[in-house]
DNA sequence: AAAATACAAGTTGTATACAGAAAAGAATCG
DNA sequence: CGATTCTTTTCTGTATACAACTTGTATTTT
């Protein structure tokens, strides 16, 4: 078989992208041109070209004379993030209801299957990844040249944000993951109607719960322990 | 002096974008790899990560085994850029006026400064270009990266646009474009007193206004010329 | 001993040569 | 004469070799 180069391009731009969505490569990770070429079995041209365009996408930062390095998160993202999320999902949301063709919706439902299962028996890359599934078919939906850009980007960070705050077990994540799902079957619902209004208020309640839950990680319960005993400490 | 390579490659993207937004390359165009090397000196290596590179930019669009071409413009280009560009625009110029920095206000004066200069002594193609480095310079000013990608790929359209609807000279258009010059000014002055409501409201007039003369250009008067009379034709 | 400079190893950027795929043209067949 | 197939040409994609730059280390100088 000739998968030669083509597909094995194909191959490590896949890789790449779903490295860095679990963080399996980490934001700031300097990326080895000649190790991944031999991995690859790619010379350093087309690799160079994979790294072009996925810098292109937001995955990756080049620097000139510098190693590419995984894109960065720095301490304003979640900021940046939550200003822009809810407006640009919204309006993909809103676009999507109105345009939304049969084979889009199958696949949307085909891609919320797939995280149902992955909520229940996978791993948090494996529910990483679903979701991302289900929102870029979101974005395929809307149709729309102009807000793919940034909402692609969004798509980026909000796998990573969410492999960041949603890795700790706890009853109250379980809750929220279901509700998530939840949330995702009532936007296909109103996209299936073509229900505009209803899928626009779903992208902001879908926002605010992602929200919710990264408060919550962030500012945890403090430990109650009174002043002056000490944490146990364990016996030798 | 070695500007050898390094700047020959920036040489080339800065004159692919410029050709690109002032339609010098028409939506369509294919790009010839050996023409543009042998031109800026460059052999096709760099000259192809330059097309990567714009292509995830959105001024080129790649298709395997097949030249470059400059990114179309579809019949659904203009319903999609008016329903995406008041939203996009009006969270940037909100942001720009939370954001910015007294630098960044001096550089989008300085770009206001060289559109009035093209608006009197300039050909089309220098307004295009002034008024895209001004909007670039609001973008800038909102610092928010997730909104960036789209916005930047608006404005690639927006000069393409603006090239297309505003050639034709008329008292209207000229009329027009000092209101548009009126407004950037409005636009500078809210930002600089931090107005992000007004920000807000001038986005959306400033597209409404792009939108009215749009129309004019694509619904014009009728000839007003009754029936079974032809139009006058020139003496030889 | 600290700082500065020079050297060396490793990595990124570019050029060229070659392999493979489309497109154009010539020859053959109906 | 038209259509189709085969050949030739042209252009895209990849590999390799080389040049330029960065960085870490060792040496020299004050």
């Amino acid at each position: 078989m000739k998968d030669d180069a083509k597909s094995r391009k194909a191959e490590l731009m896949e890789h790449l992208k779903v490295s860095i969505l679990t963080l399996r490569l980490q934001p700031g990770t300097d990326l080895d041109e000649a190790h991944l070429s031999d991995d690859f079995g790619l010379s350093r041209t087309p690799l160079r070209e994979v790294f072009r365009q996925l810098a292109g996408e937001g995955y990756l930062d080049l620097r000139t004379n510098r190693s590419a390095r995984v894109s960065e998160m720095s301490y304003t993202t979640l900021r940046d993030f939550f200003l822009a999320a809810p407006m640009v999902y919204g309006a993909v949301l809103r676009l999507a209801a109105q345009n939304a063709t049969r084979t889009q919706i199958n696949d949307l439902k085909d891609a919320q299957q797939a995280f149902k299962a992955a909520l229940q028996s996978g791993s948090a890359e494996d529910r990483a990844l679903a979701n991302n599934r289900f929102h870029d078919a979101t974005g395929e939906m809307s149709g729309n040249v102009y807000l793919r850009p940034s909402f692609n980007r969004l798509l980026i960070d909000h796998a990573r944000i969410g492999m960041t705050f949603y890795k700790p077990q706890s009853a109250h994540k379980t809750e929220n993951l279901s509700e998530a799902s939840r949330q995702h079957d009532a936007i296909i619902a109103a996209i299936e109607a073509g229900d505009e209004a209803a899928a626009a208020q779903l992208a902001e309640d879908h926002w605010n719960l992602s929200r919710d839950q990264i408060e919550l990680f962030v500012m945890p319960a403090a430990l109650d322990i009174p002043m002056g005993i000490p944490p146990l400490s364990k016996p030798a």
